[in-house]
DNA sequence: GATCGGCATAAGAAAAACTTATGGTTCGCG
DNA sequence: CGCGAACCATAAGTTTTTCTTATGCCGATC
């Protein structure tokens, strides 16, 4: 039994003709027939009695004709359905991205998105940059935002958004009085870092043999406690530039710009290579490019 | 997109592969791979992404696969629905008699069916013998209950009942002083009878010449009101005597056989030809031919 | 880096479905 | 009452679809 089988029954049934039926699908009388019949057989009941040049339904046919109708009805709507997922912007996007992308990045492009597509559910995996890799690599997310370099095997990568990395302290430092401190001046002070991440290991080769005179006063696993902790004289950091704007601003610490080398911390945007994207998906980008310029700006500002 | 389609489908988003969704589904790999193909491009929407080895759903493809599911087992549903009609006695029967079959015949039926067959439905169409016979020959009715003899072209006939037509009067008539009156005697008497019907048609030829002399009180349309009328003497009657025994036990009604000649009226139950037979409509017919014995009983009893 | 596993593709074979032709009924109409 | 039209069933032959076999390609694995 198959659908087409099932659509021929349900015009026979309908019109109580299986001439009329033939019309209605374009198809010739014999054919409408023959299949019936082949129906009929599988389904070891007579489903039409034909009687005289007349067509009636019998018992069996009644109950076959009421769920017709209704796998019809599924059929429609299933096709329809699919066909919306991809000319549609609707669903679920899956992202993952670290702690500090989800308080500094993702609100404004988020906030961008849901105005243009509030049927589109966003959610949101939050971990370390080396997680969302992993996951946007085993397909279980749609996107991911990640510290850039990244390998590039198998992903597509777009950058969003670039930081410099500035020295952080409190108010009251002695460094405060320095404009441009260099690597050297700085290691002889306490410092604050990530427990892990991406950035945390950049600076550990950059520090190269220096990290290990570098007196770390704590570890902590996130962006807001350090700040908490250098604003109040515990250490010094480093950190995206604005990821600290704002404090620097209200003067509750100190954003200070590292002389040279000058670390520069690259966002982006992946998604797996060969990969088909939903309509959601496919907006989602559009609005990522699009918000692109102002995360620039978000820089340069 | 056929149900096989689906089927395929199905089986390679339930197992995310290929091959094994081939070897559960008796096919080879290449077979699968090709139904797949055509699906997506029919819904114009890729439904796995082939990364490397693994196969994973896309988003069209997650919302396909909840229409799979529930296209399936609609579909399972009704092969089996349809299966039970023939095997299951289930479902409606339409049963068409007149009035007082379904007073004295189809109770006694009835209350034996239902207690065996609780399942079944049976829906009765109460008409004059005619217009029962019509609808059965049209097909809206399953069965018939009529008055034999009945045109046998296209029909079924299964005699259920004979009862004699006998004499009612009320119990002072001066008729009842006779132990069994010929027709002669009776004519003189003032008739009630009913508005129409096939045992009205049949008294009418019998009396022959002597129909003209008949005195026709009243012409009711029920057999119970007639019974009422006569027992008040407002006039006498035929009818079968199974119908007025009750009537003669508690004296409210007088029951004299006619001398000659012996009028009989015989009940069959009549289906058409060439007409499918749901479980339902086959055990019905088994528990009317178990009963009539029953039924015949009555006559003599 | 060779091999294995798994999906895609191509070509040919098998199966299914369709069309044309035709026959048997039934029903309506002259 | 008989004839023709309407309608479904069946048969034969053709077209279309779907399958299998054979093979290629790519990524994963040892």
């Amino acid at each position: 039994m198959n659908l087409d089988q099932i659509r021929n029954f349900h015009a026979v049934a309908v019109h109580r003709s299986f001439t009329i039926a033939a019309e209605k699908l374009f198809r010739t009388q014999p054919a409408i027939s023959t299949q019936v019949r082949t129906l009929e057989e599988e389904l070891g009941a007579r489903l039409f009695d034909r009687i005289g040049k007349r067509v009636y339904l019998t018992q069996a046919g009644d109950v076959l004709l009421d769920y017709a109708e209704r796998l019809l009805n599924l059929h429609d709507e299933a096709k329809l359905a699919v066909t919306e997922v991809n000319t549609v912007p609707k669903g679920k996007i899956l992202i993952g991205a670290n702690e500090s992308t989800c308080l500094y990045v993702l609100p404004q492009i988020f906030a961008l998105f849901k105005k243009k597509y509030p049927e589109v559910q966003i959610s949101i995996y939050r971990n370390f940059s080396k997680k969302v890799l992993d996951k946007v690599r085993g397909n279980q997310l749609d996107f991911g935002i990640v510290t850039l370099p990244v390998p590039e095997q198998e992903l597509n990568i777009l950058p969003i958004a670039e930081d410099e990395l500035w020295l952080i302290t409190s108010p009251d430092h002695p460094l405060t009085l320095q404009t441009s401190p260099d690597l050297e001046e700085v290691v002889s002070y306490p410092f604050i870092f990530h427990t892990a991440g991406t950035t945390r290991e950049r600076l550990r080769k950059h520090f190269g043999s220096q990290w290990d005179r570098l007196h770390i006063s704590m570890e902590l696993a996130s962006i807001e406690t350090i700040k908490k902790f250098v604003s109040i004289g515990m250490g010094i950091s480093i950190v995206p530039r604005s990821y600290a704007e704002e404090e620097s601003r209200q003067g509750t610490l100190c954003l200070l710009p590292l002389r040279k080398p000058n670390l520069i911390r690259k966002l982006g945007l992946i998604y797996r290579k060969n990969r088909y994207l939903s309509r959601a998906c496919i907006v989602f980008l559009e609005v990522v490019e699009e918000s692109m310029p102002a995360l620039a700006m978000e820089r340069s500002g």
